[in-house]
DNA sequence: TTCATAAATAGAAATAATTTCTATTTATAA
DNA sequence: TTATAAATAGAAATTATTTCTATTTATGAA
């Protein structure tokens, strides 16, 4: 886990568990996006006693500090993605619809305006899909 | 149920039921995103018998003839609105996040582009969220 | 209008993702 | 070292969604 994750973590004073450990680990490792499935599959190997809620409860408490983000695609399942930006700038990701592998988009041309037929605009999101250089 | 969903569903060879009519009609009615249970509970009362599985392939079948779209909100439920673009052009929505009430946004600003970071761009998702002028 | 046919449907049951709950354990700050 | 809040496991509950099969129906052709 790197100094970024830990600061996040410690940001929202939430411990650094070797759980939490393992599970950031886990997508570093493999360098795309993951379902709770994947990753529980994957703490049974290290801690053969691990819980389903735990992995959920951590993945959510990973996005609300900016560690990980949601990742959309086709099926009933959730993913999560590691996000690269330490910067803290407002951004968007491209997702490989083939392998999962995530990266930050690097501009955001969503225009500067407030409202738009009588809505207040509050905020937006945005997913790129593509194939990443592997995947052509 | 207007002209232009019927187009769109002949499109496709899908017939025109009673309860695909009533559907549309409720997003019509209700101007709003809608989950499959509200339009569930709200056939039950005109057709006393109405199934689950109807409504959830109606819906998908809708969202391919572009008559509906997914709306992302909080929560696990899924939410659907009325597309009100007939032109058929590229574009996205804005949603009311306190009514779920959605327009079509009138612009896309996605910059022009084939490939960023050695992905081939497919291409990209968006929702807006805000509040409407009766909600503000 | 009638009829043949593919499409649509109900209803029950299965599936499977996610959440809740409680007792126990553990990381961390004092 | 210790007190404490936070994190966890495991089981059970919840609930959204899908599958399956027999029946019904919209529609185009005769």
């Amino acid at each position: 886990m790197n100094v970024e994750c830990i600061q996040k973590l410690r940001k929202g004073h939430f411990k650094i568990t070797p759980k939490r450990r393992a599970i950031l680990e886990l997508f570093d490792k493999k360098d795309k996006c993951l379902s709770p499935e994947i990753i529980w599959t994957h703490l049974k190997k290290t801690f053969k006693q691990s819980g389903f809620p735990s992995v959920y409860r951590n993945l959510e408490i990973f996005v609300k500090q900016g560690i990980l983000f949601r990742v959309e695609r086709q099926g009933r399942k959730r993913y999560y993605a590691l996000c690269h930006d330490h910067s803290g700038h407002h951004h968007h990701h491209i997702i490989c619809v083939e392998c999962g592998k995530a990266d930050v988009f690097p501009e955001c041309s969503f225009p500067d305006i407030k409202s738009v037929k009588g809505y207040k605009i509050l905020n937006h999101s945005m997913q790129i899909n593509g194939i990443c250089k592997d995947c052509q």
